[in-house]
DNA sequence: AAACTGGAAGCAAAC
DNA sequence: ACGTTTGCTTCCAGT
């Protein structure tokens, strides 16, 4: 931490040069997105929103951002559609797209002096910083696969990071956290001086941000310089942007030699960068007063910005024009920053940065048209992706926002899902291949509902499989894989320095599309965690997802985003071999009794394998922990039965959620799975033998699909239904489908997030479906009504509670509205599983869907705030940190314990 | 020959 | 402070 102060600076410094850059920019607008962009909503409208949110913020960001958005909602025809958005952002106070705050705030400050800026609450001022946030989020940022200016710097918090993470997040701010990569105040929060914070965000795009740093930033710098890192060609050892060179915590010492071993390494790192290392997550935990307003200043701006994305997302016209042509240069130019990775492929770049592919179908490359141009509204021309277009439009949501998987009648599904294992590649290494699907094919993914002849762009990026929000993974990206094996054409991108991979969907297809074309490639730990302002640590955090999207366009403008994630997947080479992991479990939920035995379908599994049931409190404490009876007979290394232990308090009147994992020894333990105990009186989920099931052979319990990763289906705690569904802009949430395999949760059900669960329990209740079966391989899980509702609001525990305690009250209260969102949009991640709605037209309005409804944004602003309190009072107390519910614990755990223990708050420990 | 794969050596961080 | 364990990267070699 002792770094913070140096961190601090440097982002000074590198405000300044982002401001400055920006202001020059002008000329590149280009682009007049269109009117969509025009955010000018916000701003329009948003005067008052802005206002108030303003204010609001200042508070606590959350909040007002929420606040806004709704706002604008409602003023908004669709307010679907935004409130989709919203509500996926919603977790970021930031709300606003995490990529995009910082940005915002960025240019702010070069406008504005930050003493304006903080000191001034009018609304002109706040609008116009929202415009020029939003020209800022056009900043170059150089660097690599991760923007550090957009992207969280402090992003994830993955572990150590969390430590102080977990201390905002107590604070209240954990909401940012939860959207590490926006969050802004991740790393503005930290400086002192809290406008510069802002700035830390933003990596330093320019060595003159380094000056402040210590001297070691000077290698970052030059990386960025060159390519952003990610640039480097395979062969060659791209170092990392951040050599790791050696110096800092980032050198980590590991392969200084690298010299001798590794020419690649260092030879463009430079040598010194100091990374600050200290993640920022110390910054928030150390928020000042000033800081805050420095915060509450990005906030303000992220909460514009994120007001802009989701309208124009949307597609609202009508905004988008007032904003300011030079807005919109910027995100251009913003795009042109953007680092493309060259490829082998053909790909080029294109004037602008933009990459373009060479062999990619026309018709992608009309997608790719519709792609930039939907989120801005533009009118779509088709053209090739060899055209130098904008990257981007800024309205595109960030990668980092929560998005639902189905909205109207589209809903994306992964129809086939990749395997648990898939060991990535590191630069240094030749590709290992495509990721897989258990039976041997390709992962699939499918757009349902859409009935349109145009063909989308389907995009890829791998994302975090943790306990929080899902983003876009800081240690490891999406590698395009060519060949003749490859049947499906794709392009890769850089978007806000994470590699999306672009793949046609098309209606010959049915919209289907064989992801036989993706790879993982995994990042030296010690070259991510050197960047500026990031926060997650890559040891162990070896889990991803692939993290599909789609945005569809509208008739009416407004541009339909969804988003897929997959189960998790371990992409260590020595965790695939040696950590157990559960696919499966043939019961979600029993009652308090216990005693049923229940099978358990994964790998990895071992005659001493033990199985734990481990409820912990909302602050990671555990509260109850018992070793569950295995049967050593029937213990195979792909399945293993075991008997529900009695829970601790038999007298339960609502659902409770614990988690349960297979332990193989000290520290290989399996993610946390799911499990639900149920009051004596309440009516058991009832399941459908799976078709593993009999498989296994092993005892007949019939399946659950769920596996860790996957999301809880049954489980209220998580998000499961999806959040999304009622993020979703614009359409009702689809009715789940489930497919299975679905990515469903977005594991990143951060820790603080869970929040989301709350709401997402009301919602639930209505909904049948949410569940969502495992992938395609496991059957739906037919969940009862009653149960289903009851579960998730048993669930109250967990996701309630955090929503509450987390934000602190103050966020989620205050403005009402946000508390909502900023739930649901956490809850969303996770919740993608949910949300896969079977049928595609089903429209079955999912609770989600009648609370949230867009057109009452507010009505769900206040509903939202309601549905906590309702749920889960007992939570709001509780606070902070989640645990991470479905999806990888192992690393998590790791991690959260380390937080805790920074906490240094009692544990209680029950042991059963 | 190139792209995958599987395995493991070597080193540093974490225990 | 020291030894052991764990995890990360890089290499090597086989398919």
């Amino acid at each position: 931490m002792s770094f913070q102060h140096e961190e601090q600076e440097f982002d000074f410094s590198y405000m300044f040069e982002y401001s400055q850059g920006l202001q020059n920019e002008p000329e590149r607008d280009a682009y007049s997105y269109t009117p969509n962009v025009s955010l000018s909503l916000p701003l329009g409208m948003g005067n008052p929103c802005l206002a108030t949110q303003y204010h609001t913020l200042q508070s606590s960001p959350v909040i007002s951002v929420s606040s806004c958005h709704q706002t604008g909602y409602s003023l908004q025809n669709d307010n679907h559609a935004a409130s989709g958005y919203y509500l996926p952002h919603g977790l970021r106070p930031n709300g606003a797209p995490a990529l995009e705050s910082p940005r915002i705030e960025i240019t702010a400050y070069s406008q504005y002096p930050e003493d304006e800026v903080e000191e001034s609450s009018s609304e002109d001022h706040i609008i116009k910083r929202g415009v020029n946030s939003i020209v800022t989020l056009t900043l170059p940022n150089a660097d690599g696969y991760r923007d550090p200016s957009c992207l969280s710097p402090a992003s994830s918090i993955s572990s150590r990071s969390c430590n102080s993470e977990a201390s905002s997040y107590e604070s209240g701010f954990y909401n940012y956290d939860n959207s590490p990569q926006n969050s802004p105040w991740q790393s503005p929060c930290v400086s002192p001086k809290g406008s510069s914070s802002l700035l830390s965000c933003h990596h330093a795009s320019g060595p003159a941000a380094s000056p402040r740093h210590s001297p070691s930033t000077s290698p970052q710098i030059g990386a960025l310089a060159e390519e952003g890192w990610p640039a480097q060609p395979r062969g060659s050892r791209p170092n990392s942007p951040f050599c790791s060179g050696g110096n800092g915590i980032g050198s980590m010492g590991k392969r200084k030699y690298s010299f001798n071993g590794t020419p690649y390494r260092q030879t463009s790192c430079s040598p010194n960068q100091s990374p600050t290392p200290s993640p920022h997550g110390s910054p928030r935990v150390s928020v000042t007063d000033e800081n805050w307003l420095a915060n509450t200043n990005q906030y303000t701006n992220s909460a514009i910005v994120a007001a802009i994305n989701a309208l124009t997302t949307d597609g609202v016209v009508e905004i988008g024009e007032g904003i300011p042509i030079k807005t919109r240069k910027t995100m251009l130019d913003h795009s042109t920053s953007m680092s493309l990775k060259m490829e082998p492929a053909g790909e080029m770049l294109s004037p602008d940065g933009e990459l373009c592919h060479e062999d990619y179908p026309s018709r992608m490359a009309l997608k790719k048209e519709n792609y930039c141009g939907g989120f801005l509204d533009v009118p779509q021309h088709p053209y090739s992706w060899s055209k130098p277009k904008p990257y981007l439009s800024p309205s595109l949501p960030s990668l980092d926002w929560q998005l639902p998987s189905c909205s109207g009648p589209y809903n994306l599904q992964i129809e086939m899902q990749p395997k648990s294992h898939h060991r990535a590649h590191y630069e240094t290494e030749g590709s290992r291949g495509a990721v897989k699907a258990p039976s041997g094919g390709h992962p699939v993914v499918q757009l349902y509902g859409y009935m349109e002849s145009e063909p989308l762009t389907l995009q890829l990026f791998i994302g975090t499989a943790d306990d929080r929000l899902l983003r876009p993974h800081a240690f490891y990206q999406v590698h395009r894989i060519t060949g003749k094996t490859v049947s499906t054409a794709s392009h890769e991108v850089m978007q806000s320095n994470t590699k999306v991979l672009e793949i046609p969907l098309l209606p010959e297809n049915n919209m289907r599309a064989i992801i036989d074309c993706a790879g993982i490639l995994k990042l030296r730990n010690s070259d991510i965690e050197l960047r500026k302002g990031e926060t997650d640590i890559g040891r162990k955090n070896t889990r991803v997802r692939l993290v599909f999207r789609v945005h569809i366009n509208q008739p009416n403008g407004r541009t339909v985003s969804l988003q897929a994630s997959s189960n998790p997947i371990e992409c260590s080479q020595r965790s695939a071999q040696e950590l157990p992991l559960v696919e499966k479990q043939s019961v979600d939920s029993y009652p308090a009794t216990g005693g049923k035995m229940v099978l358990l379908s994964g790998l990895n599994f071992q005659p001493d394998s033990k199985v734990v049931f481990v409820e912990k409190a909302q602050d990671g404490h555990h509260l109850w922990e018992t070793e569950a009876k295995v049967d050593k007979d029937s213990v195979k290394s792909s399945s293993l039965v075991v008997e529900i232990p009695p829970y601790r308090n038999q007298r339960i009147s609502s659902p409770v959620q614990v988690n349960f994992y297979v332990c193989n020894g000290k520290r290989k333990r399996s993610q946390c799975q799911r499990f639900t105990y149920l009051p004596p009186n309440v009516p058991i989920i009832k399941t459908e033998p799976s078709d593993e099931y009999d498989s296994l052979g092993t005892a007949r319990l019939p399946m659950h699909s769920k596996s860790y990763y996957s999301q809880p289906r049954l489980t209220p705690i998580m998000p499961v239904a999806d959040p999304d569904a009622c993020l979703v802009g614009g359409y009702p949430p689809c009715p789940v489908r489930h497919a299975a395999m679905q990515s469903s949760s977005p594991s990143s059900s951060p820790t603080l997030h869970d929040l989301s669960p709350v709401a997402y329990t009301k919602c639930l209740p209505n909904s049948p479906t949410h569940a969502a079966p495992p992938g395609s391989v496991a059957p739906p899980i037919q969940e009862t009504p009653g149960c289903a509702s009851l579960d998730q609001s048993a669930s109250p525990d967990h996701n309630t509670f955090m929503l509450h305690s987390q934000g602190s009250p103050d966020h989620l209260n205050s403005p009402g509205p946000h508390g909502y969102h900023p739930i649901y949009a956490n809850s969303s991640p996770s919740s993608s599983p949910v949300s896969h709605p079977s049928t595609p037209g089903a429209t079955a309005e999912s609770p989600f869907v009648q609370a949230y409804s867009p057109s009452q944004a507010q009505a769900a602003a206040s509903s939202a705030s309601l549905l906590p309190e309702d749920a889960s009072p007992p939570s709001m107390a509780i606070t902070v940190k989640q645990e991470p519910q479905e999806l990888d614990q192992m690393y998590l755990d790791d991690v959260n314990e380390i937080i805790r223990n920074d906490l240094s708050s009692i544990s209680v420990h029950t042991h059963a």
